[in-house]
RNA sequence: GCGGGGGUUGCCAAGAGGUCAAAGGCGCAGGGCUUAGGACCCUGUCACGAAGGUGUUCGCGGGUUCGACUCCCGCCUCCCGCACCA
């Protein structure tokens, strides 16, 4: 049959039917609602098949709860606000070459125009329209009243008021914070804007002030800990340090750590170099303990990691340890030191399984490390610190510390030791150098006197973890992952000098930041319905959000102040409270971390917990071809490319069809070909059936018939349970895939009455996922819209196992037969088969019964199966068959006993003959008829015994 | 390094103590249907095979169990996130 599936007129036409009908443009009624919402996409550059996914997740999800019978509110905006947008303005303005490139390649955008994207404004309008024509041509059930931009003067409004709210709970303060930062620019240093050390973070040292009478001597370290075991400071006699003011102090540092200094929030002043030759010899303090200790020298003294003067503990720290030893022989004389350096005690603070008194000792001796200068310092001093990390616990000597264990020290020890003044934090690149685009070296800079969202506070922490306790999480993995991170989460700087956003109400001159914007507008999306169709708020009081969305105040005061009509006031508060909270928000896992978190904080913090989420999923993402996607360097495919080849329907069915949850789906040329293919097959076969005039549905349904049915069920279930899961491949599987394989069968035994109502379901089932030929094959059942039909209910009644036990016995005996074919590589001319005696459908039934605790006593089998005269008839085979039940014993299964083998076989015998291809006789083994080589014995329950000559 | 998730038969991918040589799809092979078919239908696709059987498999190495792809321990390896960036 030939193929008229045009999937472009298809799809064009029920996706303007679906618009000018008004079919997705939900209002609050009685039923249950189901508010659905997915991140707005960022608009530089066009959609691409990573959102792709996420979006078509989220309209399977909302079509299928529509169909369950929910009132379902699935609204989608765009987001605009940050840097990235200005920036490519201004690269498209100038031509730059590489983004020219990317824009017009990649993204498909036609020359002309991309040459007129040259302002932020114009880029937000281009991408917006595309990016809802390109939701519109994959068939996305979108209520778009609500669609809104977050640079749209209302909705800034609506982030001003949320912001004041925020501020008026504590939640916002002001504070310093570490960023990359080049000090050619003279700006922060973002990812793509570096050209060397892209993986460096920032780490927080501990800068420990030993004293040297009121001189500073600060060091570096990750083990502040340690400052329990120092014997010695090391410095570099090669180098030169600087003696500088630092605030009200007077520090010794390295050039290169003093230039860094710069950079902090300190206030530093150059004095007068020191080389470190002339500091070698001294001796200073260690502010925790008292102690004094001597300055030595030691070439493994990097000037431009941390300040360049390192404390030694060479109980723990093999390089400490090494750098000693190295020195136990030396002459020292010209540093002016004399004493015997071998009579420096270890001091060790630390106990960890696996080691004794000196750890670094032991592992300069396990792996053989010759001296500081041997690569193999470096493996133990890993070593020893993995292990002390993980399983130390500290020693007596460290005080009120003693009993904690190494993992969980650092913060508590670094906090007590600068409020005694006795440290401060350091922060360094983890690897250097890092270099900016424009080829300096960045360093880090002290932002000082920024706006941040107190994230770190911990009361507010509780309420998201109580708020994520109360939530579904899809997958459930996901939860211990968001739970992590909850923990990990600190303080966000919230407001920046650059960008497209809203102006920080109270400090004009920051703009919030753009992932702070990004977290509780799904409740701006019931006002934005308002605001499209011509209500101005851009000059609104935040009485009328308090109201609309906290239920402050009352409509009338909010009507008289804003001068808005009362009753529109009232509709929109109710709006709110019946939409709200949202029920699921499905997302890429990438923004587990961020975004995600943010949500939750933001409405625990604003909304009480009635209104808190419900349901988060992740998903994951889309490769090419098994390469991942790039926005920039490519590969790259749009949405639109991807609808515009291979049709909506088959973009749908192939990214829903191939993974699900956090696995990546790979986009691959052949695989949507087939997909194509499956569709049209599905297409074209429900086509024949509604053209079928001979189907009678009023038919006695035969066994086929109901075993069809029977499928049919467990399909609807399965298909069920998986979408309300949000597993849309495990859905596919059941409700395409397995489902068109029952009907095959169905087809090739002769069923033929059912097919339409299966049809009927089969539509329905489908409908989530390629919306528009199940509109197109509904439309020919006569019964409105396949999205808003109602979706199939598995009846239990319809559930056969009888005749699925039929069934499988035909399939299994037919197999049965093939493979003697095939090993005796013989051509029958006829087939016998002879179904089980009587007397091995009691005897498993005695088994089963026996063996339901999983094991079988074959001897008291045998007693109560003698003690049948049927089975005692046949004392000789018995025990033969008792043992091979035996065996089995684990798996035993009676279920084969509800079905007459004898009547099955028989009836279906013309079928058999006809896929045999020879007369097939049947027989049951306890009137065997001709047997001449007893082949009847074999028959067993389940197994007919066969007989081919 | 830290945290999360993986490694299954040619490929994608289900399975989570016995019903598993392991669903489904793709690819491949054979057959059918056809003027033709990159359409459709059937069959096979770990190896061997003597009548429906047997053997060897689920990243690697151990262990628990009558029994492990599934549970425990160790290792190797891949992917994602680690922020002020959307």
């Amino acid at each position: 049959m030939l193929s008229d599936y045009s999937a472009p007129e298809i799809e064009a036409r029920w996706q303007r039917i679906w618009e000018e009908k008004a079919v997705f443009q939900p209002e609050p009624d009685s039923r249950q609602k189901f508010f659905l919402t997915i991140p707005y996409p960022y608009l530089n550059g066009n959609l691409h098949a990573g959102h792709t996914r996420t979006f078509t997740i989220g309209d399977a999800v909302a079509r299928f709860r529509r169909m369950c019978g929910d009132n379902v509110l699935f609204p989608m905006a765009f987001h605009a606000t940050g840097t990235p947008i200005v920036g490519l303005s201004e690269l498209i303005a100038n031509r730059d070459p590489l983004i020219w490139d990317v824009y017009t390649k990649l993204h498909g955008i036609p020359e002309d125009e991309l040459s007129a994207l040259t302002t932020p404004e114009k880029i937000v309008a281009y991408f917006r329209r595309e990016a809802k024509r390109a939701m519109q041509s994959i068939g996305y059930s979108i209520d778009w009243r609500r669609e809104f931009t977050t640079t749209d003067p209302a909705y800034n409004k609506f982030i001003e008021w949320q912001y004041g709210i925020l501020r008026g709970l504590d939640y916002v303060v002001k504070g310093s914070h570490p960023v990359r930062w080049c000090p050619h620019d003279k700006n922060p240093v973002e990812d793509h804007d570096i050209l060397k050390g892209e993986d460096t973070t920032i780490m927080d040292f501990s800068l420990i002030k030993f004293r040297m009478g009121d001189d500073v001597l600060p060091c570096a370290t990750l083990r502040p800990e340690t400052v329990f075991g120092v014997t010695n400071l090391w410095l570099n006699p090669d180098v030169n340090y600087v003696i500088a003011r630092v605030n009200d102090e007077t520090w010794v540092v390295s050039k290169e750590a003093y230039e860094k200094l710069t950079f902090t929030d300190r206030k530093v002043a150059w004095g007068s170099e020191i080389s470190g030759k002339e500091l070698i010899g001294k001796r200073v303090k260690n502010p925790l303990t008292g102690a004094e200790v001597i300055i030595l020298p030691a070439g493994f003294v990097d000037p431009d990691s941390g300040s360049g003067i390192v404390m030694s503990v060479p109980a723990h720290a093999p390089y400490d340890y090494l750098a000693l030893k190295d020195l136990y022989d030396a002459d020292l004389s010209e540093y002016g030191i004399s004493e015997d350096l071998r009579k420096i005690g270890f001091i060790s603070l630390i106990e960890s399984p696996g080691y004794g008194e000196f750890p670094a000792v032991e592992a300069v001796n396990e792996l053989k490390v010759k001296d500081q200068n041997d690569p193999k310092a470096e493996e133990a001093t890993r070593l020893v610190y993995r292990r002390e990390f993980h399983n130390g616990v500290l020693k007596a000597n460290t005080g009120r510390y003693a009993g904690v264990a190494v993992s969980k020290i650092k913060d508590v020890l670094l906090r007590d030791l600068i409020e005694k003044g006795m440290a401060e934090i350091f922060y360094e690149f983890s690897e250097t150098p890092v270099i900016c685009r424009c080829g300096t070296r960045c360093v880090i800079m002290m932002v000082r006197d920024q706006w941040f969202l107190e994230y770190s506070n911990l009361a507010w922490k509780a309420r998201v973890l109580d708020c994520l306790a109360g939530m579904q999480i899809i997958p459930e993995e996901f939860r211990v992952e968001f739970q992590n991170k909850i923990d990990w989460l600190k303080d966000k700087a919230c407001a920046r000098r650059k960008g497209l956003g809203t102006h920080l109400p109270w400090d004009k001159e920051w703009l919030i930041e753009s992932l702070g914007d990004s977290t509780i507008y799904m409740s701006y999306y019931i006002l934005a319905k308002y605001v499209n169709s011509g209500m101005k708020i851009d000059s609104l009081p935040p009485e009328f959000f308090d109201y609309i969305f906290m239920d402050k105040g009352t409509a009338e005061d909010v009507a008289r102040v804003t001068g808005i009509a009362q009753e529109t006031v009232q509709q929109i508060h109710n709006d709110f409270f019946y939409w709200y909270p949202v029920d699921l928000r499905t997302s890429g896992k990438d923004l587990v971390a961020n975004h995600l978190l943010f949500f939750l904080y933001h409405h625990v913090a604003i909304f009480p917990q009635e209104l808190w989420p419900r349901a988060l999923a992740v998903n994951g993402f889309v490769s090419l071809e098994g390469q991942k996607m790039s926005k920039s360097k490519g590969p790259l495919l749009t949405l639109r490319q991807a609808v515009a080849e291979n049709g909506a329907d088959v973009t749908r069915l192939y990214i829903l069809g191939n993974a699900e949850y956090t696995q990546d789906v790979d986009w691959r040329n052949d695989g949507v070909g087939a997909a194509r293919a499956q569709l049209e097959r599905f297409y074209n076969l429900a086509r024949e059936i509604l053209a079928d005039k001979s189907i009678d549905e009023s038919a006695e349904p035969t066994l086929i018939d109901r075993w069809m049915l029977s499928r049919l069920q467990k399909r609807i279930a399965e298909a069920t349970v998986a979408m309300e899961g949000i597993q849309t491949r495990r859905a596919l599987q059941s409700a395409f895939y397995l489902l068109y394989n029952d009907l095959r069968w169905y087809q090739r035994r002769g069923g033929k009455n059912q097919l339409r109502r299966v049809l009927s379901v089969w539509v329905r089932l489908m409908a989530p996922f390629t919306p528009h030929v199940c509109e197109e094959l509904w439309a020919e059942m006569g019964k409105g819209y396949v999205s808003l039909a109602e979706w199939p209910v598995a009846d239990a009644a319809l559930v056969d196992e009888q005749a699925e036990q039929a069934e499988k016995l035909l399939e299994d005996t037919l197999k049965d037969v093939e493979e003697i074919v095939k090993v005796t590589k013989t051509t029958p001319s006829k087939i016998t088969l002879y179904t089980t005696p009587a007397w091995k459908q009691e005897m498993l039934g005695l088994a089963a019964k026996a063996a339901a605790g999983g094991k079988l006593d074959m001897g008291a089998l045998m007693k109560e199966a003698m003690a049948s005269p049927a089975i005692a008839a046949h004392k000789k085979d018995a025990p033969k068959y008792a043992g091979k039940l035996a065996k089995a014993a684990h798996s035993l299964s009676a279920e084969v006993l509800g079905l007459d083998e004898f009547e099955t076989l028989s009836r279906e015998r013309d079928y058999l003959a006809k896929a045999l291809g020879v007369p097939v006789e049947v027989y049951s083994a306890d009137e065997a008829g001709a047997d001449p080589k007893g082949k009847s014995r074999q028959a067993e329950p389940g197994r007919p015994a066969i007989w081919i000559e």
